[in-house]
DNA sequence: TCGATTTATTTCGCATGCGAACTATCTATC
DNA sequence: GATAGATAGTTCGCATGCGAAATAAATCGA
């Protein structure tokens, strides 16, 4: 209690996105679907014949992250990349039905690491947890330095 | 309210850790030590002359993990490789000068990312947080599957 | 003691994602 | 219309870290 020992966040949740990542991995091994590409599936689920910068937003990735991410899901047969007809330097990402089978797979498989990573806190805790995790978003921004 | 949206905490927890990883790189560029390096140099400036394997399970890391690590890090001269005198298998991992004074300016850094994280939170949210993720560790084991 | 198993670490191929630099296209300004 | 910027993506080199397989040394059992 004395030395507030908080420097563990960092550590903590260094930890805890490689545990679960990794569990992700492992659990969509099968499907072929790892979780960064899940998360693109969701973006299209939701917003199909998005730019390719849109996702990139929406999953807070760089133009780099999300080049790779599409290249690896386009050679998988998950998504197809379409020029844009008004804008020759961009992309629109769709869904193949590959990709919406797996997209049907990964809701269900995130269900269950939901119902995990929620048990034995009660629904306000969980949203304190949401809150911080969200507001690392303004703390630690993209672009500037303090 | 109605549909619960806690599956966004995957989505948060990815996000949030790399937003921090980012923003830790791009502070620590100066000096030359990444995220997972400082990591390892805390686990040395606590136990130094530890197990490769042992600092690995310090980091949650696994064998390939920490190898790698190792290797950047010996490349980087902060820390050093030793074989164990008693077991011809094992390697005893060292504090270089370099390594230490990396250490020391880590710790300054460290501080001001920990105000940063805890930054609008009372004490018993931050204990929440710290908290879940921890529970992560639980939840999400290493080798078993269910 | 000798072979089988366990254990510590390395290596390989891969996915992820960054910053920096580049290309191509679009937009505004003169 | 030409030209200077802004914008969308790509590419490169790098760090990170996984699973699977390999290597080497220690230990256990018969």
């Amino acid at each position: 209690m004395s030395p507030r020992r908080e420097h563990r966040l960092v550590f903590l949740l260094n930890v805890a996105q490689r545990r679960l990542q990794r569990w992700i991995a492992a659990q969509t091994q099968r499907n072929g679907v790892t979780a960064a590409q899940s998360g693109l599936l969701f973006v299209l689920g939701q917003r199909d014949g998005v730019l390719m910068g849109e996702a990139g937003a929406a999953l807070d990735l760089g133009p780099p992250g999300i080049s790779g991410l599409v290249d690896r899901m386009t050679a998988a047969n998950l998504i197809k990349r379409r020029a844009d007809p008004d804008d020759g330097r961009a992309w629109r990402l769709w869904l193949t039905p590959a990709g919406r089978a797996a997209l049907a797979q990964s809701k269900a498989g995130l269900a269950e690491i939901n119902a995990r990573l929620t048990d034995g806190f009660t629904e306000a805790e969980i949203d304190v947890v949401a809150r911080w995790l969200a507001s690392l978003q303004g703390k630690f921004p993209k672009g500037e330095d303090e």
